[in-house]
DNA sequence: AACGAATATGCTGTAAATCGAATATTCGGA
DNA sequence: TCCGAATATTCGATTTACAGCATATTCGTT
């Protein structure tokens, strides 16, 4: 059933804060891992669980892979899309999730000593 | 988390089936039942999860048990009961569900022998 | 008080989801 | 081709969710 795929998708803390995340802009897995503070296996399984859910997209470049929101989200994932942009202040861990992102996308612009190729360092900029 | 409390509620089917039941209006226990085709601890069991994850409200009257959507569903509910009532059309068992609930308040109205109270009785009219 | 209808709960087994830890894979650079 | 970084997957253990079945509870009636 088409609702379930969804709703299975969003009952999980952790993807909840990943889409929350995306809501801003696309990010690498490793960023992801950093700014959510969990293990990184624990996060691909749960980006595996949106993509087979369809709320999630992902983009080889090198050896990154990044993640993004779908263009085109069904009309129940995009109408809960929308209630977790409304209602995500309500909700300490996302404000917090949101905090840690831009000071990890603060630190990665004014580090341009790390590794990082520019489609990757300036994806906190490009919300394409 | 909030949200969590409401997805969990909604990604079940069968709560599912429920909660697009109740969209037309109250049901007691036993209607629900025969409408859903399931076994009544079940029906019994998941009406609970729905109270306790806020999705519904139910008031006892005499024997019965009139179950309805809540009058102030919060946010992030209302916005799935709307989903729901606008792409139910897309999931037969949604639609079958609607049929037998018509089905079932037909027999109800038309066998003024069934030892049903007045307010049981006219549930299915009264969406109050 | 005894009974029956409607509803709720307890119990047990099973399937599914999640986790941590270890390992495999992929890819660019030395 | 070997190495390291980024990512994915496997494995075993644990928890959680759901099921069916039996039984308890509640309430009106006799």
């Amino acid at each position: 059933m088409q609702f379930l795929r969804v709703y299975q998708c969003l009952c999980d803390e952790t993807r909840l804060r990943i889409l929350n995340l995306l809501l801003e802009g696309p990010l690498c897995v490793c960023h992801l891992t950093e700014i959510l503070e969990i293990p990184q296996p624990k996060v691909s399984r749960h980006l595996k669980g949106l993509r087979d859910g369809g709320a999630l997209e992902t983009e080889r470049c090198c050896n990154w892979t990044i993640c993004r929101l779908p263009k085109t989200p069904n009309a129940l994932l995009e109408a809960n899309l929308r209630c977790l942009q409304d209602l995500r202040t309500e909700e300490p861990q996302f404000k917090a999730d949101l905090v840690k992102r831009e000071q990890t996308i603060d630190r990665i612009l004014n580090h341009p000593g790390e590794d990082l190729p520019a489609q990757i360092r300036s994806l906190g900029l490009c919300c394409s």
